[in-house]
DNA sequence: TCACATTTGTGCGTATGTATG
DNA sequence: CCATACATACGCACAAATGTG
């Protein structure tokens, strides 16, 4: 019956607080501890394996950070359940239709927009002049009710002025861009990583500290090649997986 | 002179241990530490800051956690660079051509074979019954002498018997399928994620605890749609971004 | 509105283990 | 073997957030 406490071995190599973090792991793995539901408190862990409170902190910090575990202060911890949207990312990438059948209601909520001089970078991208004015708007992608993006756009001021109204009101980029005589549009190329959340992904995509996203650098052009619009967005590693499609 | 560490205030929202962290970025970024040499040791920033040496530690422990700093028992902390290569995913994804131009040299390391029965996933993907014998290449991507990426691949063992001694010598997947009569192949599909790197991962990219891995789940087919490969692959986020070239 | 219990978060002091040079 | 410096673990105290009565 303690045979799960009996088994933490100190000064074997392993520390403790990795012996822990594993047996919490076997505990949600054999539904000792369930998905979606509080684990004992720390205090009571701490008592059950044998060790310190801090100990089973850091064992708790580690699955925190893999992104088993959610800790709330004054709440719990609780276990997170671990499917994951798959959005496509391919010539036509579109937010809705792209996860379309996974999702029963998505759209994309206009956090703020503002007009600014281009970057260099920009400037490259979308083949104006440094320093010309841009449209930036800062969205966030919604899926039944969960953030799954968080994106920066930009887009040339003086081809798409007032697509940050056109955004507020459809919720859509591709509607948006219909308004300006753009019926379909390709993405022409997407550099990726990864990397911790900052502070604006942890609000804006209600993660935890230490939460990973994915990230993507994307240019969209027109069909013969004019490039649109110049766009970063974060994706919660925990919740998405892309999908590379070969074709389309 | 001392205008640091006075900045520093208890009880204003923000952990202590952050705020020594956003210093520590501060001084990273202002070049008063600088990149690839140690920091001073924790008990000289903790006197210069004022704060306990643990405060100190937990500063490091989440600047490490994001990739900004490394630390080395019994040497130091140190302020990583933060260069990274970019490995193109395509149609035709190569891994020594992809990184042409970037790096003086590259190949891929045969770090084990073995040969198993497929699971149902593997199977599927090659399309061959579940359970049949497939061969399992365990291989690490150098280029430069830094390892880039840690991939997993399968292929069918009766088609391609062998190929690890292929891979052993040439090193190179390409070379390998050319002596069972593949000349060309296409990149079918590729799934990607992120997540902390496991014990694995450490040990074989030379990451800490804590860093991120990219990962792809990838089909190899031949021109005319078979199935020949299927590959996991992780690459160190830190060093490696993924160029989703549009075309080729 | 307020008090209170519960639970996680932060900080300090101390001791000991472990890796490096 | 020693000194240095990072790693782990424990005990204690209090802060902060949440939920409840």
């Amino acid at each position: 019956m303690t045979g799960l406490a009996s088994s933490i071995e100190r000064r074997n190599g392993v520390s403790l607080w990795r012996q822990i973090a594993d047996k919490i792991l076997q505990g949600i793995a054999s539904g000792d501890f369930a998905e979606n539901a509080a684990l004992p408190p720390e205090v009571a862990l701490a008592e059950r394996y044998g060790v310190n409170r801090h100990t089973v902190r850091s064992a708790i910090a580690a699955l925190v950070q893999e992104g088993v575990l959610r800790a709330e202060q004054g709440r719990g911890t609780f276990v997170l359940s671990r499917k994951r949207l798959s959005y496509p990312i391919g010539a036509r990438t579109r937010f809705s239709t792209g996860l379309q059948g996974q999702t029963s209601e998505r759209h994309i909520a206009l956090l703020s927009s503002s007009t600014e001089p281009a970057s260099r970078r920009i400037a490259e991208a979308l083949g104006i002049a440094k320093g010309a004015a841009v449209i930036r708007l800062e969205t966030r992608g919604e899926a039944d009710g969960h953030a799954v993006s968080r994106a920066t756009t930009w887009f040339d001021a003086k081809r798409f002025a007032g697509i940050e109204d056109a955004m507020a009101q459809t919720g859509s980029i591709t509607t948006s861009l219909k308004r300006f005589g753009i019926n379909d549009y390709l993405r022409h190329s997407t550099v990726l990583s990864a990397r911790h959340a900052d502070a604006d992904d942890l609000a804006a995509l209600d993660l935890q500290p230490g939460a990973i996203v994915l990230v993507t650098v994307a240019v969209n052009v027109t069909l013969d090649g004019q490039p649109i619009q110049f766009a970063e967005s974060r994706f919660p590693a925990e919740r998405v997986e892309l999908n590379l499609s070969a074709g389309d």
